[in-house]
DNA sequence: GCAAGATACTACGACCTCGTAGTAAATGAG
DNA sequence: CTCATTTACTACGAGGTCGTAGTATCTTGC
């Protein structure tokens, strides 16, 4: 009997903001904060433009640019020319910075371990949450478009 | 195949990501931004206080603040004595804030039943979704409180 | 009825976000 | 081939985010 209905939209929103909770609490004293997470966690799939980064995280891509300029700057990240296009270069994790990210997943899913058996425990099925979410996130990306 | 999965996290990550674009969009011309509009309309639900802000939209207190002064400053928010506690007060929206709020929320009504529209054509129950999100998103504060 | 602890909030500031504007390279139409 | 358009990116800066530290008020145990 709610006034104001509550739309997907809002609870997609909220539900993001208490996620990066978790998700920080998950990174505690690791010294990176949870954007970082995806933005490093996406680059572990090898080589790729500042658009593929963008788009492959949903980010603006000017917000993307902020995080390949900081990762660079801590020697995280190494550019390289794109053969096939002159006005792009491909970012890719050092082989150092992969390594160090690599002991980060693993902490970070060891605790998030906790919060997968709860979701199990609720009869909530993660791969599917993923593959719905994953339609929604194109539905959006394509009502983007016709606006 | 993936050798990198995507988590439930990341997903949403992404999924929020995305949609402020089209919130944004939405919102074109309005005046307000993908954020304000979350937080103005759940102030609609009528006075409450910063503690009750933050937790309904999931954003930390410190942002809540931030809203509660800007809006304050927009001349949009009133505020008042808590009777119940006097460490807290009990914002609401000014009625010419209401006014001027509603005519926005219809505006991003009308460029959103375009989206939910496309749902409904692809089959998405837009009304299971936010009740399942709604879950997760309990099952996820549970999970922070226990780390 | 009074410490000790918890809770509601504010102030501050380092850092992040992301739209606008501009450059350079690629694409495409004639 | 060449000019118009589109695309990939950078620089900039106004404004938003949010953790830390601190104050005031409430609550609880004894």
């Amino acid at each position: 009997m709610e006034r104001v209905r509550i739309g997907v939209l809002f609870q997609i929103f909220r539900t993001a903001q208490v996620s990066s909770k978790l998700v920080n609490a998950a990174l505690d004293g690791s010294g990176i904060t949870g954007p970082d997470y995806a933005v490093y966690s996406y680059l572990l799939h090898g080589p790729m433009t500042l658009t593929d980064l963008a788009e492959g995280t949903g980010m603006p891509l000017t917000t993307a640019a902020g995080y390949v300029q900081r990762f660079e700057e801590r020697g995280h990240l190494s550019k390289r020319r794109n053969p096939a296009d002159g006005r792009s270069y491909l970012v890719e994790l050092t082989p150092d910075a992969r390594k160090w990210l690599l002991e980060i997943v693993e902490q970070f899913a060891e605790t998030i371990a906790l919060f997968d058996a709860v979701l199990v425990e609720e009869g909530v099925d993660s791969a599917e949450l993923v593959e719905q979410l994953g339609r929604v996130q194109e539905l959006i990306e394509k009502s983007v478009e016709t606006l």
